[in-house]
DNA sequence: GCACTGCAATACCCGGCAGGTATCACGGAG
DNA sequence: CTCCGTGATACCTGCCGGGTATTGCAGTGC
């Protein structure tokens, strides 16, 4: 019936993840008694409880994880909105919109199809300005959600295209990037369990927001420390194609036969009706 | 950097769907001048003049239009959050949720096809209960969207999938269906062209929310109507093939050679990350 | 030219509710 | 049994969301 609050949706998320009502509101910079009422109420509005208050600490019910996974959508919506209609009041020229697009790419990405695709966009006669925005490592998704980005290029299957809109662009496959000294190196081909357990040559864990997954191989955080631990000799790495483009003297790279390939998608949040956005589109569909 | 409160939202939305302060005021059953407050107050805290006030009534700037946009974006969500997390609390049962998915379907759609779902569901060993939910002409995204439903069967091209996961299921071809005394019925296949100039036999126009497309067909507000006037020998119309289960004796169906075919989709919120509706999709794609 | 009309903006007031502080209730650990 | 950590309750206060009355202003009809 009525939509819930973006404040009541902001207090219930941070209770859901930090699950210490303390936390919570401090993470929220207000003390905690408030919140524990503005849950209640909560609660009681919806008709359903959202909290299993079990005197030690609290955990969410069925309830409470659908709330966490659609409040964190509508807030990401909410947030999306402010910016997006900030971005596009900073200058209205008169008689048209002037437009600026933000376009996330994770920094990995192909190069010379971003080259290609600015500079054709460019060309046209309409085009906005556009804004190249980094990105770590799958992190685009976020920034089209919450505003930030107003496209993204993406990478299937490591990106997953769920809620957007999008077009292929490129398909390439996928290569092992290791120390050019090394014996696989001189292969001409390599499967994936070739590169999965070489014994002195541990695959490296990208390490994001603090978090990592657990393995042998050395924890890195950009390309570039990457690039140079495959150098020293030390780590291995699978890439798109394109990675070939920054290849150090050191390294060698090797196609994998067995690689799904990796799909660089256009994508945007599919309800989108900005002009300039659809000029890039059918800019970047008929590269 | 902040996110919009819903109100806000719900404010700014009514305002610039009705473009006059004193309607939208009434339709938020609240007084004007509080009204043009708060959207005052909105654009000072976003920096931007979201209304052009020309002393003759008011019209959208361009940032106004992306927040008009925007911002029916998430109040959508947040009512989906609402309503989908109600339905979630209806009833937990011990260990386990007992979920309930709503399906959208559109009346027109295939029984067969559907039928065969619920069946092959209901066999499942963790079947939740499923709750059809008969929909409009293409309300089956609106009802997505703001979370009367969890899941729905769509009609592309009919359909937009922007924003929904979604799996195909069936594609059919469409037939022209029509008085089985006409002249035409005799013909074993016909064109787009045919049907869309016979002259005695315009085709129907669907009404729907009050307004419908102007033309010199009849207008009908139900699959009853149209299928009582086609028996009349009063118009012609254009189904699916799966619509040949509903003809009665006084109809005949001629395939089109011509049209596009009707591809029948199972979507779902994107972000959707519910176990019930992980089974449903799992046995719809198996069928 | 002047009164009239329709619309948004301003001025001012009031009540409710969001938020703060102090305290309680309760369970676990020592 | 006491102390600590936790969330809940009690009570207060100030802000702000909303209401009514009024003004300002541009067209419009006479």
């Amino acid at each position: 019936m009525d939509a819930l609050e973006t404040r009541e949706l902001r207090y219930f998320t941070a209770v859901a993840e930090e699950l210490h009502f303390g936390r919570a509101a401090e993470r929220l910079g207000m003390a905690q008694p408030p919140l524990s009422r503005a849950i209640q109420q909560l609660e009681r509005r919806l008709g359903v409880s959202l909290l299993e208050r079990d005197r030690r600490g609290i955990s969410l019910t069925g309830a409470g994880e659908v709330l966490l996974d659609e409040g964190r959508a509508a807030l990401d919506a909410a947030t999306a909105a402010a910016r997006r209609t900030r971005r596009a009041g900073g200058a209205d020229g008169p008689g048209g919109s002037r437009n600026r697009l933000v376009l996330a790419v994770k920094a990995a990405a192909s190069h010379e199809l971003l080259q290609k695709l600015l500079d054709a966009y460019a060309a046209e006669p309409d085009a906005a300005e556009i804004e190249v925005l980094p990105s770590g490592t799958c992190e685009q998704e976020e920034m089209l959600r919450d505003g930030r980005a107003d496209v993204a290029l993406m990478h299937a299957p490591f990106n997953s295209l769920a809620g957007f809109d999008s077009e292929e662009l490129l398909t390439e496959g996928q290569i092992a990037i290791l120390p050019a000294d090394h014996p696989l190196a001189a292969r001409t081909t390599l499967s994936l369990a070739d590169v999965s357990d070489i014994p002195d040559l541990p695959l490296a864990r990208w390490s994001r927001h603090g978090t990592s997954a657990p393995g042998p191989g050395p924890e890195i955080h950009d390309q570039t420390q990457l690039a140079q631990l495959i150098a020293l000799g030390r780590t291995v790495a699978v890439f798109p194609e394109s990675a070939r483009a920054w290849l150090w003297a050191e390294h060698a790279a090797v196609p994998l036969a067995d690689a799904p390939p990796v799909v660089t998608h256009i994508a945007w949040p599919a309800h989108s009706r900005s002009l300039a956005l659809a000029g890039l589109i059918r800019t970047a569909t008929r590269l």
